[in-house]
DNA sequence: AGCACGCCGACT
DNA sequence: GTCGGCGTGCTC
């Protein structure tokens, strides 16, 4: 049996699949998908098995055996595997930084060098002795390295042994983690020994018998640390006893469940409105159809699309499939996990950054070991190991956090579309103000024969309960200044903050962060601090009291004077929210403010904790960055301040009016959700534009049809689809050279495929290559960056262009080798 | 990506 | 006359 192998090598000459023999031993274990180590020219490396076949595209005498099996269940499912070629293709990356994405990282393993002793009594008398002693009886293999870290000065005897053939050696893949084991207590079989043991133990031994004492009456095992914490015993104690065999120590597989000290209530499905089950109804078909069908839940704020995901898994796990939900990360709240764990109980599993990457991995491997059904979590669960998919959701589809901003550059939700298509899935993008490319697709005509392709639209205009949305009031900042305000809150703010403290009632402040970010700048001359080596402002960190680049980690003493003026008038702003917050303190004497940025969150759950402080209404004000707009249900919250409106929609990005809206709204949703009325307060310094006055009014539609006329005059998606090219290299001369030189190739393979036109032309296949030009950030790491944005329309593989107008530059000479990096459907090209 | 093979300068 | 620079080419 032959194995095609994908090496762990992302590398584009080796982004093929290689030959190898099957070892007999191994026929029955192996599939497609499996994990093996195999060895590539002198090393031995990671791959994944795409094919097993009989046919061997080179000479078998060539050929070399896989050298193990990485694991008893394949991680990977041959429905990944293609995935993975898919996103390879779609996205310009390798095939194996594509399988990468998709294994949690403790499964990255690496070479490790073993040495042991040959079965050759006589010539391990040639080793030094306590060498051999350390390495133990034959057929025994320990780590190379740590070996001669143990004994450096046998370096050189080890180094004559492996020559001599007295040790051999051999190289083994070695996951990063492994399976966390924990020592375990149990109760011996023999308990009725034990209690006669127990009362025989001598008095001075009061730990020990303390300890047994607790265990017999405890009954079932216990992990040693809980035990010794338990009994304020140690170690020893328990060892001793153990040894006596009044105690089984034993060391237990341990699943690391980051919610096991959780007990969640089981929630019954609630009865549905008109409008929710009608939505209900639509996605149960299309799963009970077992056909590919996208559609777009357009739902306001405070819908209930929660509920209608709920009950609409709850069906497909009827069915006997399962389904995948994906959340953006920053709204994968305690709230939501509760919800679904809720409903499902141990049926989910919960996938999301915040885990360690062993606890990561666990709740991965439940997936692959068919012990639960459900997968929510961030962006790459869209990768968890199903084998029948029923439904995928995507929850605020809109969210620019889908897309991953390395390699493989994918967007979820383009991947989930694709997953769909493979397991005959429903895919439910939800949103209350979806991308304007979902929203277009859904509400195009589609032609009877593409029915499927393009999403359908499933609208729920009203919110649960008929609460009507809050009011919007939109204070123009300029006026306030006119009258003398110079404060950052308007009067009317400041009016409503006084009215919510008074009544006891909370509110939640976002501050739009952009424009308001931490940097130093003098009065005197306007000097501001860049960085050495990128072409960008360095932010200050207050805790530290140093300014740091965070493209490149360059971090420097914050200077006391203006290092070009000498001027003492050098101003360090702080944070945005952090000057919020004094000024709160000042205006509102005894204000209990919660801050929600950066700063505030590093620290593990630190989130979490923050929410539930405010959620115990131990805190007046949530005051922070996006991350306060998304997703939270505090039924006390009545009021929403936006600080300043516009920071987001002055960014030179051509879905700055999109983001500004999509972020006014989710924030407006926030406030009155229960019994008690919201309102919304939006400060701006430009009341006319169209995302602040359609928002104010939460007027999705009209948004869009403005934005459309927008995007259609200036050639931006969803009238063509960008893919981002940025090459860079430390001499400013080659760079230009070489990046002038792939732009022409590539108009040059567009002519030949006859699709290089203006996009402005007709309606049909068109192609464009803008640039070279610097990019906005010109210098990054002390590397020079041009930038060329391809636009496209039309049924055409521009990706494929992409990637053939990239092989003349494959590898040349290492060091002066121009990086290309392919962003397809990029989210911001600044 | 490694690592080996292969052609031109400063050493025993 | 050799050791070693890293350019280029291969890895089943």
């Amino acid at each position: 049996m032959i194995a095609k192998v994908i090496v762990d090598v992302p590398s584009r000459q080796t982004d093929r699949p290689f030959d190898y023999e099957v070892p007999s031993s191994m026929e029955e274990w192996i599939e497609v998908g499996s994990r093996v180590g195999v060895p590539f020219g002198s090393r031995v490396l990671q791959g994944f098995v795409t094919r097993l076949t009989d046919e061997a595209d080179i000479d078998r005498r060539r050929l070399k055996p896989l050298s193990e099996l990485l694991d008893p269940v394949p991680p990977l499912l041959p429905d990944l595997i293609e995935l993975a070629k898919w996103l390879s293709e779609k996205y310009c990356c390798s095939w194996t930084t594509a399988l990468q994405a998709m294994i949690p990282t403790a499964l990255k393993g690496k070479a490790e060098r073993l040495v042991g002793i040959q079965d050759d009594q006589a010539a391990v008398l040639a080793l030094p002795p306590e060498l051999a002693e350390w390495i133990g009886t034959s057929g025994k293999f320990v780590k190379l390295e740590t070996l001669l870290s143990k004994y450096p000065e046998h370096a050189r005897a080890v180094k004559a042994a492996l020559r001599d053939g007295v040790l051999a050696e051999r190289t083994s893949i070695r996951d990063r983690l492994a399976i966390r084991k924990v020592l375990t207590v149990f109760v011996p079989e023999d308990e009725s020994a034990a209690r006669e043991a127990l009362a025989k133990l001598p008095a001075r031994a009061a730990k020990q018998r303390e300890v047994l004492g607790f265990m017999l009456e405890h009954g079932g095992p216990l992990p040693l640390q809980e035990l010794i914490a338990a009994t304020g015993s140690s170690a020893p104690s328990v060892r001793s006893l153990a040894e006596k065999g009044l105690l089984d120590l034993r060391e237990v597989e341990q699943r690391r469940d980051p919610y096991a000290d959780r007990a969640f209530e089981r929630t019954e499905p609630l009865p549905l409105t008109e409008g929710q089950r009608e939505v209900y109804a639509r996605i149960a078909r299309a799963i009970g159809a077992g056909e590919p069908q996208t559609m777009l839940l357009h739902g306001v704020t405070g819908s209930g699309k929660t509920e209608v995901y709920l009950q609409s898994i709850q069906y497909c796990l009827e069915r006997g499939k399962q389904a995948i939900v994906l959340v953006p990360e920053i709204s994968l709240t305690p709230q939501m996990v509760e919800r679904f764990k809720g409903r499902f109980g141990d049926a989910v599993a919960v996938l999301h950054s915040r885990l360690s990457s062993g606890e990561r991995y666990d709740e991965w491997r439940k997936i692959r070991d068919r012990q639960v059904q459900v997968a929510i979590g961030a962006r790459s669960a869209i990768f968890a190991p199903f084998e029948r998919i029923g439904l995928i959701i995507i929850d605020e589809e809109h969210e620019s956090s889908y897309k991953q901003e390395e390699s493989p550059k994918y967007h979820a939700r383009d991947v989930a579309v694709r997953r769909a298509k493979q397991h005959g899935a429903a895919v439910v993008l939800g949103s209350a103000t979806p991308s304007l490319e979902t929203y277009a697709a859904a509400s195009r005509p589609a032609p009877a024969s593409e029915q499927s392709r393009e999403p359908a639209l499933l609208p729920m205009p009203d919110r649960v309960g008929g609460r009507p949305m809050p009011p919007v009031t939109v204070v123009d900042m300029r006026e306030e200044l006119k009258d003398g305000n110079r404060s950052m809150f308007s009067r009317l703010l400041h009016r409503s903050l006084a009215e919510r403290l008074e009544r006891g009632e909370q509110s939640v402040l976002l501050l739009n962060r952009r424009g308001y970010s931490t940097f130093v700048m003098c009065r005197s001359c306007g000097y501001t601090a860049t960085c050495p080596h990128c072409d960008i402002s360095l932010t200050y960190h207050q805790k530290s009291r140093a300014l740091r680049c965070h493209y490149c980690g360059h971090a420097e003493q914050a200077p006391a004077a203006c290092p070009s003026c000498q001027s003492e008038h050098i101003r360090y702003f702080g944070t945005g929210t952090q000057r919020v917050e004094e000024e709160l303190a000042k205006l509102f004497p005894g204000i209990r403010v919660i801050r929600m940025d950066v700063d505030t969150t590093t620290e593990k759950n630190a989130h979490e904790k923050l929410l539930k402080q405010f959620g115990d209404r131990k805190a007046d004000v949530l005051l922070g960055t996006q991350m306060v707009a998304k997703g939270l249900d505090f039924p006390y919250v009545t009021l929403v301040g936006v600080i300043a409106a516009d920071t987001s929609l002055n960014l030179p990005d051509f879905r700055a009016a999109e983001r500004t809206f999509q972020l006014l709204t989710q924030v407006a949703g926030r406030a009155g959700r229960h019994h008690l009325p919201g309102e919304v307060v939006v400060q701006t310094y430009a009341p006319e534009h169209y995302a602040i006055v359609t928002a104010k009014k939460h007027d999705y539609a009209s948004f869009v049809a403005e934005e459309l006329r927008h995007r259609g005059a200036m050639g931006y998606p969803p009238y063509c689809r960008l893919i981002l090219v940025t090459m860079s290299h430390e001499q400013l001369p080659l760079l230009s050279t070489v990046s002038e030189r792939f732009s022409a190739g590539l108009r040059e393979l567009a002519e030949h495929e006859g699709v290089l036109l203006p996009l402005g032309s007709g309606f049909g296949r068109a192609m464009e290559v803008l640039g070279p030009v610097a990019s906005p950030i010109a210098r990054m790491k002390d590397r020079y960056r041009f930038q060329c944005v391809i636009k496209y329309r039309g049924n055409l593989d521009a990706s494929a262009l992409v990637r053939k107008a990239l092989e003349p530059f494959a590898d040349g000479p290492p060091q002066r080798q121009v990086q290309f990096s392919v962003d397809v459907d990029p989210q911001v090209i600044l």
